[in-house]
DNA sequence: CTAATGACGACAC
DNA sequence: CGTGTCGCCATTA
């Protein structure tokens, strides 16, 4: 498994979790950290996340479904208009509160990745 | 190098 | 149960 995690490589393996996040699901920071091995890198993933804004690049990641433990959108600010919540709607994701997801009814584990891999 | 920030998380009161 | 504080690690100034 990874062993040295470069800091790019961080944020690749992050974008790969991202991107790998099924539609109607949502995960954490803390779980994408822990499964990159990097436990206390929550707020390394949800920076990775904000970098992508800086990609520019035509491929975008669906960061949407990126949350925090408790499910709150709290990335919102960064999406235009409520994209970050009406985009979690149409995929069927319920929520709790207004930015809030039911985060225990479609959490999503990155180590669920059913990929040969 | 030091200091400050952040799409987080856990603990203390 | 809510507020306040520290820890975590990379990025930025």
């Amino acid at each position: 498994m990874a062993k040295s995690l470069n800091q790019t490589d961080f944020y690749s393996r992050v974008y790969k979790v991202v991107e790998s996040i099924p539609s109607g699901r949502v995960t954490t920071y803390g779980a994408i950290a822990g499964y990159l091995g990097v436990k206390s890198g929550a707020r390394m993933v949800g920076y990775a996340l904000n970098q992508l804004i800086q990609l520019r690049t035509d491929k975008h990641y669906p960061a949407h479904r990126v949350v925090n433990r408790l499910g709150q959108l709290t990335g919102r600010g960064y999406f235009p208009d409520d994209t970050m919540r009406e985009r979690l709607e149409q995929e069927g994701v319920t929520f709790t509160e207004e930015y809030t997801v039911d985060i225990q009814n479609h959490f999503w584990d990155p180590s669920e990745e059913e990929n040969d891999g």
